[in-house]
RNA sequence: UGCCCGAUGGUGUAACGGUAGCACAGCAGACUCUGAAUCUGUUUGUCAUGGUUCAAAUCCAUGUCGGGCAACCA
């Protein structure tokens, strides 16, 4: 079973998720309101989706999934100038990433692996213009940006918003033979100038911009703003519960206005809204992302310390700990901060349960047992997975000289150290009980060998194998160790808040975030694999990176175990 | 300033007029050939003031605080 029952997101066990959103769509579908629910995620291609993408991609998948309905993956691609096709493609690859094996079946496409666009629905989008400009409820205005702004500020009537519907007509159709540049004039929803939601006072439509488009070419030069485009991309898709987040709600009604002037003759959807996920010792702003990216603070967008989805992924997170992390911080309409430790702990109880353990030295130190044979080497057995009984058994080579993990060593042992110390006793996993008998030094006073004794019957399964020793300590074989290069991430910023009160986030990131050591590892590790996580046992878990090349592992690490002694030792 | 939304332990969330619960974090202990995992115990909370009611976290009013919107972005 590699499907841990842990993971309650994937249990069908697991009680299914309870929010305000499900509730209202469960009572719909009591009422039979639908013939299925649809849902819809809609990301505009124009950076790389993060963690609070997954916050939405969880929901409105989960829903679908939930309810038997189906979810589309649209594009919302209607400001050319921002977007690209680099980012339809991650945001592809993102989205079956999270959803693969849990919500695939449920996932609404075009066409075999083609997302939809709400671009698609240029043409369809434009007759609807013309229908609202016919009904007297758009007209075409030739005021600048300036203008405008101030006249709905001031409450104030366009001088065009009396324009027949004649006039009107002939010029949005020159806005769209292309007679007019950028700027010159926009078409404009004719509804309440006076308004006490700003988005009723004669919102913005269309506007022209004559620009290249990654998905429709060259083939428009005006293009519907937002809430034009998505409740009538929405309706044209037969979605019928449209979730957003909370900034969208003042938008609503003008969502429900249009499509309720056009008088359409299929079920209109809805919208509602949740709170965006903030978490904390982290942005989530993809222009911010970007910003990290472009100016090479971080490697790409891709980089594992950003709460990117092919950060997070690259990390070794799996969609598994993702959708378990979506499900455990829930659905509200407060705007709060999470702890990123709530992730933190969904991303280990899931590697827990499907990491493999290995033995890995970081920081080595030399040990050469001395009353241990020379040239002498040992198999022992080792266990795979102590939470997996079918995950088995691994040989790993002992001998005479070992590497051991700096920290394990105090030569002025702090209260309560359990490791190895000046005359003081502790095991090798999987091995014998050493005591340390010298402490060899270079000149400058620095420690470069431990010489010590096993006893040698105290080999796992051996005569005196029982003796308590308090400490347990990993290893490597001097002889047999391999080099890995391994990359430790930490926090991108020092503070949980990088921006409270107006501070720039580039000031508090923390110089520390990575770093890349070699490592000495048991042999198997040679035969690492992308698939596969890892337990480097007592200190973290770590995946293969990409960089990897065949005889020359890298490892990421994912996330560090919880580490009490680390706390004890602060304590002194 | 106008409009909209929100407020439950340190953090996130549940309780749908009837015993304030869960998770994370914290603390203490047990166990341990991973100071992990696991197990046990435990500290801490309904923004304020009125009102309705036998009964209010929940309904109403006012206030306070926080967030959002006021882009030819989404």
């Amino acid at each position: 079973m590699s499907t841990p029952n842990t993971d309650t997101a994937n249990n069908a066990a697991a009680p299914a998720p309870s929010d305000f959103i499900r509730e209202i769509v469960a009572q719909h579908v009591a009422e039979a309101r639908y013939p299925q629910i649809h849902t819809r995620f809609p990301p505009e291609p124009n950076g790389y989706l993060h963690i609070g993408h997954a916050k939405s991609i969880c929901l409105n998948f989960g829903i679908a999934r939930e309810f038997g309905g189906v979810c589309n993956l649209r594009m919302d691609d209607t400001n050319p100038t921002k977007e690209d096709i680099e980012y339809v493609e991650s945001i592809q690859a993102d989205v079956s990433w999270l959803i693969a094996g849990w919500a695939d079946k449920h996932l609404g496409l075009k066409a075999a692996s083609e997302p939809f666009f709400a671009s698609d629905y240029f043409d369809q989008i434009y007759e609807f213009a013309i229908m609202l400009i016919k009904k007297g409820k758009a007209f075409v205005c030739d005021m600048t940006p300036d203008q405008t702004d101030d006249y709905r500020r001031n409450a104030k009537e366009s001088p065009f918003r009396n324009r027949s519907v004649e006039e009107n007509l002939d010029l949005f159709t020159r806005m769209k033979a292309g007679e007019f540049p950028d700027g010159k004039c926009v078409l404009r929803a004719r509804i309440d100038v006076a308004a006490p939601n700003i988005w009723l006072r004669d919102p913005l439509l269309y506007r022209i911009r004559h620009a290249e488009h990654h998905h429709t070419g060259a083939k428009w030069c005006i293009y519907p703003m937002y809430d034009f485009a998505h409740c009538l991309s929405d309706y044209l898709e037969g979605i019928t519960h449209s979730i957003c987040t909370l900034e969208f709600e003042v938008h609503r009604p003008l969502y429900d206005w249009i499509l309720a002037s056009l008088d359409l003759p299929r079920t209109l959807p809805h919208q509602y809204e949740f709170a965006r996920l903030s978490l904390s010792y982290t942005i989530m702003s993809k222009r911010k992302l970007m910003e990290l990216v472009t100016e090479k603070l971080v490697t790409g967008w891709d980089d594992p310390r950003l709460p990117t989805i092919s950060g997070i992924r690259r990390r070794g997170v799996t969609p598994e700990a993702l959708r378990a992390f979506a499900y455990h911080i829930g659905i509200t309409k407060y705007n709060g901060v999470t702890d990123v430790a709530v992730l933190e702990h969904a991303i280990r109880e899931d590697l827990n349960a499907r990491a493999q353990r290995r033995l890995a030295v970081l920081r080595p130190i030399k040990v050469v047992l001395t009353n241990y044979p020379e040239g002498q080497t040992e198999q022992l057995s080792a266990i795979n997975n102590p939470q997996d009984e079918a995950g088995g058994t691994r040989q790993i080579p002992f001998t005479r000289e070992l590497w051991i993990e700096r920290e394990d060593f105090a030569e002025v042992p702090p209260p309560k150290f359990f490791r190895l110390k000046p005359g003081g006793e502790v095991r090798l996993k999987y091995a014998y009980i050493i005591k340390c008998e010298e402490v060899v030094k270079d000149a400058a006073g620095n420690i470069t060998e431990l010489r010590c004794t096993a006893d040698l019957d105290s080999k796992t399964g051996g005569a005196t194998s029982a003796r308590k020793v308090k400490g347990t300590i990993h290893w490597a074989s001097a002889a047999h160790a391999i080099d890995a290069e391994v990359r430790l991430y930490d926090r991108l910023f020092t503070e949980a808040e990088p921006e409270k009160d107006g501070r720039d986030f580039k000031t508090v990131l923390n110089p520390h975030s990575l770093e890349v050591i070699t490592a000495k590892c048991e042999p198997s590790l040679r035969d690492a694999t992308p698939d596969a996580r890892y337990q480097f046992e007592r200190l973290a878990y770590f995946a293969l990176d990409k960089d990897s090349a065949p005889g020359k592992p890298i490892f990421n690490r994912t996330i560090t175990l919880k580490d009490a002694w680390a706390k004890e030792a602060q304590k002194a």
